[in-house]
DNA sequence: ACTATCATACTTGTATACAAGTATGTAGTT
DNA sequence: AACTACATACTTGTATACAAGTATGATAGT
């Protein structure tokens, strides 16, 4: 059994009744983006078994959930670290543009009044979030929100798409909302603004608006990839500092 | 070790140097996605270990892989088949679509000489394929072209939709050549045709020549759906006679 | 000093063992 | 007849054991 006595990066509440492999594979990605753990480094089935003090099974499973996000390579001998490069975090941001402009054709073509119900609802939970400096709980909803806007198309391939996409975003956000919630509060405002717009674009089913919405949220990228550089020069000096 | 004196619809050769557990994954979606194994079936993992002579390690890893495509479905007891409707298969091609339209944009901002060329060489071989009719192998190309002009854009989560969308396409594509080498077997050349658009397309860059090579590409999909019905009709009959 | 060979300590892939939980059917009670 | 309690035969998740292959380094020979 997976002890949980030391510190994780991942939310622990977020997969207290998930396998060990799938919580193992959250604490990993989020050491790997972090840049907790170096891109380059090795990493063994064996070392990491008993780092975490469980069995391979687990380890293995995790693994296999990280190569297939291509956060890792695995190889003949150990699994290489990839990480992220600012490359592939703009990439990324690609897919999702790319995504979430189809899933907005097909809302337009819906009856929206339960989904802007349920989008306004988070929207108020994250206003709580930041209410209560809850970095993690506002990255939380944040997921959600576009979660929500994702599912409400019914798209069986979209939402794969978003399987396979959702945790190193969830990673992504949760270390960019951890890093702004210390030094750059009033971005949070700018943040809900735009989320206010998501819905607004919704409900009017006006294009030119939702337009505005995906091209501020994206303009985040930019803070969003700081902010991750940034994270990792916190985390080193944290552990230099422990040395 | 997973014994080959059994009938498989997967190509053997094709994963030759693949562990057990994603030569059993490969099958399985075959089996599933043809329709032999039936949606609403729950599978075991030990009944399946005892069906493949393996242990059930390989067999854990097939089912996470399926999972993944969401061909199956993971429960507390025993992993569901969910397969493909038609709607699945319908929205498989509007992913199709989107990131094909995506790349393409890409595409017409680079050097294309190699991969015209290299895409050139493919439809050759197809031609082949054909000529000495190779269902198999002409599936296998088909694929290939497809991957090919995705692979050239060098663009990390593209490439990770395709990764994951792969399986069920080579899988559908398989099935449907393989009916149409016996039935259809005039198709054949306007696929050639189609393909051979998609490098016009490419070399000169324009974009109406593209719309149409994807206009006319997903056109087929009406008839894969209906070929992917018809053979499992047609497996469905070969297992009553064999009873 | 340099190279080839081989022992060794790693690696993953697969098989098996064990633990904990769940559905099912049966026996006993009301 | 219907309902409860429990034994049983399943299920998955995790730990461990074993097999086969690979990198590394030491050792012997030149």
């Amino acid at each position: 059994m997976m002890s949980d006595d030391k510190e994780f990066l991942y939310p622990s509440k977020w997969i207290a009744n998930a396998s060990t492999g799938v919580r193992l594979a959250c604490e990993l990605r989020m050491r790997i983006i972090s840049g907790m753990v170096k891109k380059g480094t090795v990493l063994s089935e064996n070392k990491l078994a008993v780092e975490f003090e469980v069995s391979r099974s687990p380890i293995r499973e995790a693994l296999k959930i990280l190569a297939s996000e291509n956060i890792i390579r695995l190889e003949r001998m150990g699994a290489v670290v990839v990480g992220l490069t600012d490359q592939d975090i703009k990439e990324f941001y690609d897919v999702r543009l790319l995504i979430e402009t189809f899933v907005y054709e097909r809302i337009v073509q819906m009856d929206t009044s339960d989904l802007v119900s349920d989008l306004s609802k988070i929207l108020e939970m994250m206003e709580v979030a930041i209410k209560y400096r809850d970095a993690d709980e506002f990255s939380y909803q944040d997921v959600l929100f576009h979660e929500t806007i994702i599912r409400s198309i019914n798209h069986s391939y979209i939402q794969l798409i978003w399987n396979n996409t959702k945790p190193v975003m969830e990673s992504l956000i949760l270390l960019s909302m951890r890093m702004r919630l210390q030094e750059k509060h009033d971005d949070f405002s700018r943040i809900l603004t735009n989320h206010q717009l998501y819905i607004e674009a919704i409900k009017t089913k006006d294009r030119e608006i939702m337009i505005q919405a995906l091209h501020q949220n994206f303009d985040n990228v930019q803070n969003e990839v700081e902010d991750l550089w940034k994270s990792q020069q916190m985390l080193t000096k944290g552990r230099e500092q422990k040395r």
